[in-house]
DNA sequence: GATGAATGAGAATTCATTCAT
DNA sequence: GATGAATGAATTCTCATTCAT
């Protein structure tokens, strides 16, 4: 009775459509949580029709895992693309540690959904985001191994247990914030971290930790002033 | 079909009906996992009907965190009994990680529970649940405080991160058995932790005190050449 | 806002409930046909709500399949008292087809879901509805077996075709009415399918030994002729 | 996932296109029934798209009538052809009946599809189907009354039933086959079938079933003596 | 104290059909 | 003629919780 408002059939392109339903997507799954969101939400989001949605994915949890998959996706390219610039043992630890914790701070929404929702799952295993993990993670234990290689680090240290201190000791630490409760400094937070897990990782009977953070620091140094040359250089 | 001959209506006495209620629910959850449990099948198991359940609990949330809470409990009663007769920073240690990790692998269910519909929620923090994971992990701080006090230990670790690296290291290198995927030794991986951990912590001397003094000689350094950018950018 | 009309929770004892539920249930199967009844109208005619028809049933087809199997009950009661007062073997065979006839007559609607819905099914084969069927069909036979044995029927009556001759027949002649479409006289068509039929099982002693005999040395002759085509087709 | 390469849109002539999607349809109907196929997968089979379809046909269900259509009149035009060829009463029933078993043997899923989806509607009486129906019983009909004029079958056989008998005795005994349960011998079954309505068709008092069947010996006997010479003459 | 009948609010999903391009 | 993106209506089933008896 009430005059349907039959929503023009506007055409897509399917590229342009899937691109819209999952940025509509993840924006209200992170508003809502994933039980809490309806298809229906994020079609009329998406601008379109509860049905349409289907086209596009089997099912909501699937819709949700490719979001996921995307999400990890672009920290992963960030990650890489930085990562390819810091040099040392330290500093490479440190940024890990730094990258990690900021994608926590920057969507703690989806860390939390992807704790509750996906990891969690026994499918999880085989899924493509388990494999972007995979990639993720699969640095540390490289940095790591490089750094016993060359004496740096302890010859004996575990490398099963490796990742689990990091990540572990990180997604311990953010848990509360990622619950919605309270905040922390990712600067401040990886500064900590770094310093006590290279403690764990460092070879102390060669070198000490000190001279790794001096060696850190001579780095930095180097590029302050080599910042500075180039703005001279600029400026001249 | 035929009219299910109502259940003799024994009446017991309030304390024993708890008891049956907590350990039927207890049992039943660590079957079928929390949302997959009706309060229906916990009333049967316990000998009574679904009503009478909430003579006791509000409600299935209650009742799940009672029985978490008194399984804490448990397992806390445990951890101080014996941890009492340990001697030795590395060895007190040694044991808190070996039995932390002993009870994931005794209830991993209990385990899951506590992480997927518990940890996560809002409300946690003011639970006694939350309390007893207190109490739970104060030891080890007491532990690293007293250890620090004696030198053993590295004077600036930073307690906030303590408790993080321990359990965090823990729970991430059994979260997959928790998941019902794989297994692991408690003893081995107990050693193994304990090892890298107390690294972390440990007072390595070998650091001198010069090389301290060289450190702060260059960030002094490094922050002056910092400034000098900023004037730049400043002045630009 | 508007008053809920929140219907005052009349309390049943469950025998109560489920006859009402049954009986709403046939009735609006009856008139609109299992897909297009939905359960909720089936819950309003039965004064309760959506919800708690799953009390009582698990699932919409498992409600169809008690409704059948009732009807099946009721109908082999009758069948069965009545049977017991009826001698003679065309009268017994008369009134079992006329029974069947009548009960289709005035159920036709409950026929056509049986149909459709039910005798199609793969798991109709282990339904209690089966039982029920196999009950109801099974009279025929022994009445035939005795009819045999008395010599008033033939004596090499395939058995295995009984059924289908009687209770083929009565469907494929009553389909369109219960398809909706025209009407038939069960009185009539009893007659006429019992006197088809009881010709056909009869013992029509008019088939003389000598005719027999003809017969056979006829057959015996074909088969000569045979091999002697199998030669030719060999010695080609 | 990548832009799917747009299939090159080839122009067929109207009836290629047609034969090629009713010969999709049958396909997939036989292999998945009429609700579980979608238009989208008949297309695909077909080599088009959805839509393209409904050039063709107005909807699914219309497309399922023109398939069923289809293969009924492949079906009677096999029939009419070898019926032909059968001479004798008895001959020509056991051929009709012997051909719908092995029409039903050779394609249950149609004959299910038939059975679920058409014969069942009620705008089945006035579809081409029907009447293809019509034609296909007809025959019957017709040998019954010859049989009848010629005093071989009884005078008073009323005719509303003769296609009921036979097509529901046979329709009866092969509903488990079609339903996807067992199997069924098409030649022994037709024998065991005629020879049971044939008595029930015969005229007892006039002449015997024994005379007939004689007749039909004879019948087969002087085709084989026929053959017989044929290859005298060819070998010749 | 105990019972257990009754409630009720959702939300995901399907796919034949339409129609803008 | 052909495409294929978009529609949209309709319905089952769940189960924690309440409350009349």
């Amino acid at each position: 009775m009430s005059a349907s408002p039959s929503p023009i059939r506007t055409r897509q392109p399917r590229e342009k459509r899937l691109a819209d339903i999952l940025a509509a997507a993840r924006a209200v799954f992170r508003e809502r949580g994933y039980d809490d969101t309806s298809i229906t939400e994020i079609a009329q989001r998406a601008g379109l029709v509860e049905g349409s949605i289907y086209r596009f994915f089997d099912s909501k949890r699937e819709l949700l895992l490719r979001v996921v998959e995307l999400w990890y996706e672009e920290v992963l390219a960030d990650y890489d693309r930085q990562l390819a610039g810091v040099r040392g043992l330290w500093n490479r630890l440190r940024f890990m540690i730094w990258h990690h914790l900021k994608s926590i701070h920057e969507n703690p929404e989806l860390v939390s959904i992807f704790f509750r929702q996906i990891r969690i799952s026994p499918d999880y295993l085989n899924s493509p985001v388990h494999e972007l993990n995979r990639r993720y993670t699969r640095h540390v234990l490289e940095i790591v191994e490089s750094g016993i290689a060359s004496g740096e680090l302890w010859r004996e240290l575990p490398l099963v247990i490796v990742r689990d201190l990091i990540y572990g000791c990180i997604e311990h630490h953010t848990w509360r914030y990622v619950s919605g409760v309270g905040n922390f400094d990712p600067e401040a937070t990886a500064d900590m971290i770094t310093d006590v897990v290279y403690r764990s990782f460092a070879n102390h009977s060669a070198e000490s930790a000190g001279l790794a953070r001096l060696e850190a620091t001579m780095m930095r140094l180097e590029e302050s002033v080599a910042r500075l040359n180039g703005r001279l250089d600029g400026g001249a």
